[in-house]
DNA sequence: CTATTTGCAAATAATTTGCAGTGCG
DNA sequence: CGCACTGCAAATTATTTGCAAATAG
C-alpha cells in the first residue's frame, strides 16, 4: 500500500511496454492484476489479488488471476517469493548456515560462512520487528541445470526433490 | 547424503534428549523420519522422506511423516525452508531488495540497502552453481506479533496474507 | 477477422483430520 | 496398562486444466 506514484506508472510502463514486446495482449484483467500485485508492498498471494480485484472486474475468475500471475512472472515483471513454488522442505542442520537455491530444478544446499553470519542489519529493518535470524539466499543455477540450460520452458520445471518421477 | 558421522550421532543425540525433555514418546517412525531428514543435505519434502523412510518401515503412512516432521519442527530440531509453509506469494518489486519476514504471520515487507547489495559470496560457494542474485532474508516477529506473542500454540499459526480473518 | 484469452466447472496435487487399533514409558 | 501415537480413508485447500464463448490487435 506504500508503493508512490512515479513509481507506480513507472512499474505500469515498464509492463505495457513488455506486454507489446512479448506479443502479450494486454487484457484489462492482466492491468488490473498487475496494479494489484505492483501496488501492493505485502506480496499478495492469488487468492488475495482476487478478492482485490474482483471489486472492480466482478467476473475475473480465480484461475486467471493464477494464469495472469504466472505469465507476469515469465515476463519478468514480478517474481514469486520463496525458494520456488514448491512443497515444504525441511532442514535438520541447526547450526547457523546460508542457502545456494537453484532457480531451474529447486536444489538448495546449505553452506557455512562466518563472513555473512555477521552481516549487519540496517537500523531502518529494526523498525519492522525484533529480528531473529538472518540469512543469506543465493540464487543461481546448479551445475547440472546450467549444462541442460534449456531456456526453460514456460511456466517454471517441475523440480521435484529427488529425481523420481513418482 | 554428505553429513558426516560425527554430526549425525550430534544430532540423533539432541533429538533423543529433546523428545525427552519435551515428554515426546520415541517412536519407531519418528526415529527413522528424524534420521532421514538430518542424514540429508537435500532438504527433503514430505514425500521424498516417505518415500525414503518406506524401504525401512513398509508400513509407515505419509500422514504420519507430514506430522512428525511439523512435530520436529515444533520440537526445533528441523526447520521448515522458505518464508514459512503458504502459498505462493508475487512480488512486483523489481529492484535489488531483501526481505524482513514475520514468523508470527508471514508478513513479507521489502527493505532496500546498498551495504546488503554488495555482500560478497564466499568462492566455495559458486563451485555449486552460477551465482544469478544475492537476497538476505531477516527473520524475525513483526510489530503486530510482538506485542501479541502468545506463545504460538501449536503448528504455526494461519498467517494469511492481508490482515482478515477470513 | 482469428489467435489469444477468459470464465466456468471439473481435475489434480499437497496436506490435514477423524477415528479405532497399537505400543511406548 | 493408559494415553500418546499410528495407519487408514476420507476431507480440505491450493492450484491447474479442458473447452466453448468473448475479445484484443
Amino acid at each position: 500500500m506504500n508503493v508512490t506514484q512515479p513509481e507506480m506508472s513507472r512499474r505500469l510502463d515498464d509492463f505495457k511496454a513488455t506486454c507489446k514486446r512479448a506479443g502479450v495482449k494486454l487484457t484489462h484483467q492482466r492491468l488490473e492484476i498487475f496494479r494489484e500485485v505492483a501496488a501492493s508492498s505485502e506480496h499478495p498471494d492469488a487468492e488475495t489479488v482476487f478478492r482485490a480485484v474482483k471489486v472492480r472486474m466482478p467476473t475475473v475468475s480465480l484461475d486467471t488471476v493464477y494464469r495472469t500471475l504466472w505469465l507476469l512472472s515469465d515476463l519478468g515483471v514480478v517474481s514469486p517469493l520463496g525458494p520456488r513454488r514448491e512443497r515444504v522442505r525441511f532442514d535438520a542442520n541447526l547450526r547457523r548456515h546460508h542457502h545456494f537455491i537453484c532457480m531451474g530444478c529447486g536444489l538448495t544446499r546449505d553452506f557455512e560462512s562466518e563472513r555473512l553470519d555477521d552481516i549487519r542489519i540496517p537500523a531502518a529493518v529494526k523498525a519492522l520487528g525484533d529480528v531473529l535470524a538472518v540469512q543469506v539466499e543465493v540464487r543461481g543455477l546448479c551445475a547440472a541445470c546450467a549444462s541442460t540450460k534449456k531456456t526453460r520452458k514456460r511456466r517454471g520445471s517441475q523440480h521435484r526433490t529427488e529425481g523420481s518421477r513418482r
